[in-house]
DNA sequence: CGCAGGTTTGAGAGGAGTCAAGGGTTGTGG
DNA sequence: CCACAACCCTTGACTCCTCTCAAACCTGCG
């Protein structure tokens, strides 16, 4: 990676650039923000709560959770974070971290100062408008969470879960292919849908014996993606993917004009 | 309000400046906004699922909510909107809409254009941030309702809403009274919490019968305030109400300059 | 006065949780 | 290259929280 594409912001500009549309001058604005490496170990917390945090985490490698947690310490994932994913942008205007980030593998993160972030904003009203963009699917992101823990079955969010996480690892140009990685645990997935780690198990197995979906050896196995999705009932429009090449072309027109 | 307070935008104004700040200039020209006012009667549809739309909703009276739902056709609300609330602000950066919006109660609602709202915060780098920071608190408040949701038993669910409610009716500046509007019935509560409506019944019947919480009227009466968050596990830092008076001031500050 | 929508309660069923234990895998260190 | 430890996966048996179905009972309003 670090060949042929030597600035570490590049996948984060060309994840906007998919969305927002950026001129010349905002990628190079973006590729030009300071951004420190970190490497975190499996569980442990990157992002404590309540911390006030000055700078927000970009994923290069690796999983990332965002934890929520009960009164007795039973823990909710409330978002899941892939590589390419700004995790707490929202921090950049909201400082005080309402839950806690923590690794799900060893992950790469890229530390990138708010202060930097929010010049950069405050300068390109195109990058502005694209961060509030992506806050806004994070947000929409959230929403079909709170349908797949409070309305379905654990059959059907766990299917649902793993549809979602094949098309973002996939992105939006290619087709769901066989295999995605995502090198989380039976525990992590049952903090992601609101179940327990053995209920998880005997809901995989039930899927796997109808070859449907596999997980191994940190990847999951799509079998059979149609019945997939419609055992989760998935719809990934709410993932925004592919973007609006309307609003690409409109946010282009803008910042010419700017 | 409309004698003393000719402006139908001016709640919004109050609402951005005691989370942002914002100078005259920035006050003036989201006051300036084209505003059109609708009236919607009870458990209608204003915004349909995957309508595209130009205008976000601002509520200025009534109840809102923000539906999810399954294939077999139950419910999630997603998020609840009281009066002050702009409801779809996410939907200037992202006008697919991936939820319907629907009246609880007969509601007033004002429609402001996106092409309006975006000239704003184009204009007014100060502005984009306050509609950012806004939907970051959105999402802040959709991460707490999946560990709601996802982790908590229904008695714990049901607290943890009303205290949300009572916490949001009241505006930071109060204090916590003893009663606050609430004109949802069970079954909108049911779809809150991922609950059935004969279970909240339930549970709210021995909330009462605890002397905790009373819903009679439209009314939710708190009648134990501290055994209610207790109960509900709630902790307010999520909401943002107070905000940041660093915050506001350095806004204020980066408005004169600019 | 009567209807529609909301609330209340009962009885029984079932999905997911809890507790417990055994088996597999992976990575590290001797 | 083997051995051990830590972690993860798997399964069984039993419990219980919440759902489902069903039927009254309010209550505000036309």
């Amino acid at each position: 990676m670090s060949l042929s594409d030597p600035n570490p912001l590049q996948p984060f500009v060309n994840k906007l650039i998919a969305r927002s549309g950026l001129g010349a001058a905002e990628q190079a604005a973006i590729l030009a923000l300071p951004a420190n490496p970190v490497q975190v170990q499996t569980n442990r917390d990157f992002v404590r709560l309540g911390e006030c945090v000055d700078h927000a985490c970009f994923v290069l490698a690796g999983l990332v959770g965002r934890f929520g947690q009960n009164r007795e310490g039973s823990r909710q994932i409330t978002a899941v974070h892939i590589p390419t994913d700004m995790v707490d942008l929202h921090s950049v205007v909201v400082p005080g971290a309402s839950s806690a980030l923590q690794a799900l593998s060893v992950a790469t993160i890229l530390r990138v100062p708010h202060q930097a972030l929010r010049e950069v904003a405050r300068t390109f009203p195109a990058i502005a408008e694209a961060f509030w963009r992506e806050c806004a699917i994070d947000a929409a992101v959230l929403a079909e969470w709170v349908v797949n823990v409070g309305r379905r079955s654990a059959r059907c969010r766990l299917a649902h879960l793993l549809c979602e996480i094949a098309c973002r690892v996939e992105g939006s140009g290619k087709q769901v292919g066989f295999a995605v990685s995502f090198p989380a645990t039976q525990y992590h997935l049952a903090d992601m849908t609101g179940l327990t780690s053995v209920h998880v198990n005997r809901t995989l197995r039930d899927l796997r014996n109808e070859n449907v979906v596999s997980l191994q050896g940190r990847m999951i196995h799509i079998l059979d993606w149609k019945r997939l999705t419609k055992i989760g009932e998935f719809d990934p429009t709410y993932l925004h993917l592919e973007s609006g090449a309307n609003d690409s072309a409109e946010a282009e027109a803008e910042a010419e004009v700017a």
